[in-house]
DNA sequence: AAAGAAATTGCACAATTGTGCAGCAATTGA
DNA sequence: TCAATTGCTGCACAATTGTGCAATTTCTTT
């Protein structure tokens, strides 16, 4: 069979295939052919491109890209969606598919970590699952910002909560605390430990990452100095995930600030099944790059921008 | 979830199978849902066109045409060539087709009955096919035209053996008699009687299609009168598969002409599995249809202009 | 708020499809 | 011409995929 006769003869195949909806034993039998050859010829007609599948991609569809990120980082998952600058805007546009990988991933009676950050806030006003009434909620660090802002760990926790339809705990002690002995005896009161403990049964959690430059959520709430940001920046420190400093590769760097700091601890963290990370913006490039190098985070939401440019610096 | 959330889950999802070639349980695994939910959004995926499977046809490609027609008259294959309008020309474009389709069907071993008819003849010049050695080519109708010419049965049989390296029979006795007597006494000669018989072994056939037109090759070979032919006519013969004359639907019309021919029976020829025709133009469309309706052929080659008119004619 | 209707889900099974392998045929090279 | 190599074939099995069904959930309607 010469070239064109064989083309022309994968096409028929394919035709009674993948449009006549044939099955490849019903081919077989119409051409005289064992089955295992039509199974071998529509084969061949993929790779010859004599069959094509394409993809009618919604407008604005970055599920190529995507799965380029979840590949390189061997994380669980990757939402792009496009990018607009403004970033009340891009929170709404993760609504969708947050509510989407919610309805997926918490599972019956599961414990959901919360951590803090203005992302995680913005977008906790647009969840809206149902079914999922017997998830508990547990923040996954000490409060930060003013109780009354509804930026605070509690606020933000308590508002998923609601919006699940279910119930959270309350954290009753700061993130950051003046002293490692303070932060020692409010850790061992029984009201912190408890909730502490609870961390253990999380299989999912929502972490924010802040980079340590002077334009950072946590410098503007006054939780950290811009000398504290230096120092940790001295020590290769790209930025946080829940308050886990961490370097470019996503190594957790020890250093005095730590031991004044209630949160889950990295390890702990590193064992949650699902950590989802929503961050985006050219700043927070590197401590992106981090989180996913480290396994910090396995499920990432982002921009088109901010996803471009992670692609772009392996 | 809404319509736009649905269609890019829907397109994650198809790409990670079409295009990433992941299993429905390894995306299953990936998404957190069922492997029967990404069965199932598939399905939707290809309804909705998410996913469309599109065949790049070689130019000249009408397995479309072809598929419509032996749905519609429930036949085993039908190819079509280009129409150039130029007979020889036409045959061989057949040729790619009919080797392929030789490659199919003849089983080792088996008995391939050769008619009569230009279109046979001339399309046999181009039949090369391995591998089939130990095929029994026998005519299946007595000769016709004079031999030496080449449009001799016996030499039709004869080309399409050597051409399959593999040998033929030869009938020795005209295809039309003088009448009815001597018919019989013909066909009760061991030599043709032994022939004959032959044809029940038969499991694949190529028959030629003629109209009853004053132009056809069996007046002009002066095998027929027009007078015979007007008769026939006048019983509402449409022309004739290997000289079994048919009407509009197929159906053999008894007519007087039959007892001094030599040929396989109908109810034979139905019997074969494969029963090819070769046969375009559009003089022929009647016969072709009938033949088609009748069941007297299974296989058609045709040219896409003839193929068109099949259609239209239903 | 309750009952009924409709849709969705996963299971278990059936159907379909893909593939390693042994055997056979074709081709090549001496 | 023969041997060696290469490629093709179908079988038998494994993997993957599709689907009826019962249970459950969700939505309607009263």
């Amino acid at each position: 069979m010469d070239s064109i006769e064989r083309k022309k003869f994968l096409s028929k195949i394919a035709r009674l295939y993948y449009l006549e909806g044939l099955t490849q034993q019903k081919i077989a039998g119409r051409l005289n052919i064992s089955r295992t050859k039509v199974s071998r010829y529509l084969d061949e007609a993929r790779k010859d491109k004599v069959v094509e599948i394409k993809i009618n991609l919604p407008k604005e569809d970055y599920s190529r890209l995507e799965y380029e990120i979840e590949k390189r980082f061997k994380i669980k998952e990757c939402i792009i969606v496009p990018a607009s600058g403004n970033k009340e805007e891009i929170l709404k546009m993760m609504a969708g598919p947050l509510n989407n990988l919610f309805e997926r991933i918490l599972a019956g009676g599961s414990y959901l970590g919360i951590g803090w950050g203005s992302s995680l806030k913005g977008i906790s006003d647009y969840i809206n699952v149902s079914g999922k009434s017997d998830i508990k909620v547990v923040p996954i660090i000490g409060g930060l910002g003013k109780i009354g802002t509804g930026v605070h760990t509690n606020s933000v926790a308590k508002n998923i909560a609601d919006r699940l339809g279910s119930i959270s705990y309350m954290i009753h002690s700061p993130a950051i605390l003046d002293s490692k002995e303070i932060r020692e005896i409010v850790e061992n009161d029984s009201n912190t430990r408890e909730i502490i403990k609870l961390s253990e049964k999380i299989d999912t959690a929502m972490v924010g990452l802040s980079d340590i430059g002077p334009d950072s959520t946590l410098i503007k709430t006054g939780c950290f100095s811009l000398e504290e940001f230096k120092y940790l920046d001295s020590l290769g420190v790209v930025g946080d995930v829940n308050l886990i400093f961490i370097d470019e590769n996503g190594k957790h760097v020890p250093n005095k600030i730590d031991e004044r700091i209630v949160r889950i601890s990295p390890d702990r963290l590193k064992k949650v099944k699902n950590v989802i990370g929503v961050a985006f913006g050219r700043r927070k490039l590197k401590v992106i790059l981090g989180a996913l190098r480290g396994g910090l985070i396995n499920i990432l939401f982002t921009d088109r921008e901010t996803a471009e440019n992670i692609i772009n610096s392996g």
